[in-house]
RNA sequence: GCCGACGUAGCUCAAUCGGCAGAGCAACGCUCUUGUAAAGCGUAGGUUAUGGGUUCAAUUCCCAUCGUCGGCUCCA
């Protein structure tokens, strides 16, 4: 439930593709390996193999776990067998005959009774009607599949393959269940696909924001702290902190008001609000204090209604919005923490939104607004949103169904005024609401929700929140909940990966870094320091003894957006000579212009550098 | 939590079969006073993640713990 959880949704693979080239290629390519696999490991379990995006995978229940040497065997001997170009003969067979045929693998059994029964199919995906089951031949290895597969082995590029990782899975993900060795590989029509794409994993593994992180001195994970509590060093803690101005600047420019509420609460505010004990298993062991036990705040809703809560409310002061930059501490299992991305304790731009109901589509018109505005002030662009609503079939949910069915509407309503494009997804809601998110698609093509906006009915009802109508009577509010940038730790990483480092001027720890040739030209550097830091900007003087190409190049590494070397010409003339961090050069510019142009930068947000000069 | 890999100086990495723990960068000192991506020389820096075990001898082999990474599961 959610006070928007930071839920993170993976890569989603193109289903439509399913008679594509690629598509089959990968799939023949599962079958081609999991031979290979069985001729080394001949009492060998085999799962599933999917292609999936950029490649496929196999799961294995075998003897002993896969070594790196064992995926180059196994890939030498998959090129064998691509070059002897068997074809792939597809045949139907009845259920007996299947069970025949895998007698002696105990998943495919429980594959084939699942096709006969019509339950899921291969991929565990549900399927209406019993289906033919039908398999596909090459060499002497027959895998049950639907396909579709490349004609014959030696449509495949030998040189386009290649085994990347072994993984563990569970059988059918289901954590009760065995766990597999799943090798994953990845296919392409040509060689030269396959280097992009290395090249492609290359580069991320560069942008990733736990090297970054490190290199540009933003954060620091300490073990002694304990994993997943991210500590934020002074230039991080300083992108952090502009990041907040800016949002909450514009958050009370649009009549929210800022609140602040403490890292605990009685555990009875948890069950007050429900919370408790149905999310127990992510929140962190009571504390006991003098006999009575408090909760690390997993969200801030139930602090915040309190606020609500203090006083008499009149319709005249909806729709009342308080935000506050509150930090939550949820439980994460050891093995799911990562970077900046999954945390134990991280801070939500946490608001809500008390509105009467006939105001909740007008409000969530403002929040789409409020996200649009933000999102492009900070250059992200490709994103979609979607329309979470409550799965039909399930009880998992609760409320009543005409007042869910208003609360979608007011969503769709507002997304439509607000020319979003959006898709509609049943059971993505809250189980107390729908709710809008918006997700946003990185530079290296994952998917992340960054915010949500929901709709709640349940936690005013459970509270008893009320505010007095003209008609002199008590009625109920809704609440929306409402975060923008979701979790600051993920959505810094996100940054920091989008930008690969490079931040936009105004949120760039250091702005600019005067670069004095030899060491006559100190005071200089100083005096024009003084000067830029005195109009608000972030300077440092490299007074190193390095030579000047050693600064640039430290600078560069930093990615800091100006380096401006002083030497005898500039000191004389009062004068920098601006190089950019996207390497061009500006040359020599009198202290008041470079100052002015900066400032411009600064103040308008701009991701260009110079006017004229393109992001980067 | 589960499967697997890994953990050596602040950072990036070496160290043959179990036989004296090393380099580059960074730091510090000295020299050089420099014009758009790394000046030269020197100094210092280590309980090889932590704890235990095997051994004449452990960075190396074994066990446990902590942590990191790749996945799985989970993510209010």
């Amino acid at each position: 439930m959610s006070c928007h959880m930071e839920k993170e949704v993976n890569p989603i693979m193109n289903a439509s593709h399913e008679e594509s080239d690629l598509h089959r290629i990968r799939h023949s390519a599962a079958h081609i390996m999991a031979q290979a696999v069985l001729e080394i490991f001949p009492e060998g379990k085999i799962a599933i193999g999917p292609p999936i995006e950029d490649g496929f995978y196999y799961d294995f229940d075998l003897p002993r776990s896969l070594t790196p040497e064992d995926l180059a065997v196994i890939e030498k001997r998959m090129q064998e067998i691509i070059q002897h170009d068997y074809p792939f003969e597809y045949r139907e067979v009845s259920a007996d005959e299947a069970r025949q045929l895998y007698k002696d693998q105990p998943y495919k059994i429980e594959l084939i009774d699942g096709l006969e029964q019509g339950g899921v199919d291969e991929y565990g995906e549900k399927i209406s009607e019993a289906v033919v089951i039908s398999t596909y031949r090459h060499d002497g290895f027959e895998d049950l599949c639907r396909g579709p597969h490349v004609a014959s082995t030696g449509k495949i590029n030998p040189d386009a393959v290649k085994l990347l990782n072994v993984a563990g899975a569970y059988w059918r993900g289901d954590e009760n269940r065995p766990m597999l060795q799943r090798i994953y590989g990845t296919a392409w029509e040509t060689p030269d696909q396959l280097q992009d794409y290395l090249r492609r994993l290359e580069e991320a593994k560069e942008r990733d924001h736990r090297k970054l992180g490190k290199e540009l001195d933003l954060f620091v994970i300490s073990p002694l702290v304990g994993a997943g509590l991210p500590l934020w060093k002074p230039k991080g803690a300083l992108v952090r902190q502009l990041l907040i101005d800016f949002l909450m600047q514009t958050q009370m420019a649009r009549g929210y008001m800022p609140v602040s509420t403490p890292h605990i609460g009685k555990i009875d505010l948890y069950k007050t609000s429900g919370h408790y004990p149905y999310y127990k298993d992510s929140q962190y062991t009571p504390i006991d204090v003098d006999g009575e036990l408090f909760l690390l705040k997993p969200m801030n809703c139930p602090h915040h209604i309190e606020i609500y809560r203090s006083e008499m409310h009149s319709y005249r002061d909806l729709p009342l919005r308080v935000a506050e930059f509150g930090t939550v501490y949820r439980y994460e299992k050891a093995g799911e923490l990562a970077g900046l991305t999954r945390v134990r304790g991280f801070t939500q731009d946490d608001a809500h939104l008390f509105v009467a109901p006939d105001q909740l589509e007008e409000e969530f018109i403002g929040v789409i607004d409020l996200i649009r505005y933000i999102y492009k002030s900070l250059g992200l662009d490709d994103f979609r949103t979607r329309v979470g609503t409550h799965d039909q079939e399930k009880d998992k949910w609760i409320g009543d169904p005409a007042v869910w069915d208003q609360a979608i509407q007011a969503i769709i309503n507002a997304a439509e005024k607000s020319g979003v494009p959006y898709t509609v997804e049943e059971g993505e809601a809250a189980f107390y609401g729908p709710k809008l998110d918006f997700i946003f698609r990185d530079v290296l093509k994952r998917d992340w929700q960054l915010s949500t906006v929901q709709v709640d009915n349940n936690l005013p009802a459970r509270f008893e929140l009320e505010y007095i109508g003209a008609d002199n009577q008590p009625h109920r509010p809704v609440m929306i909940h409402r975060a923008l940038y979701g979790s600051l730790e993920r959505f810094i990483a996100i940054l920091i990966e989008q930008y690969n480092g490079a931040f936009p001027v105004w949120l760039a720890p250091v702005q600019a870094v005067l670069i004095p040739i030899a060491d006559r030209h100190h005071e200089y550097a100083y005096r024009v320091a003084r000067q830029l830091k005195d109009a608000g900007m972030r300077v440092e003087v490299d007074d190193s003894s390095n030579r000047m190409n050693a600064k640039i190049r430290a600078a560069q590494t930093q990615k800091i957006p100006y380096m401006l070397v002083v030497g005898d010409r500039e000191a004389e003339a009062g004068a920098v000579a601006v190089r950019l961090r996207s390497e061009e050069d500006l040359g020599a510019k009198p202290v008041g212009a470079f100052l002015a142009m900066a400032k411009d930068v600064i103040d308008s947000r701009s991701m260009a550098l110079a006017p004229e000069v393109e992001a980067k």
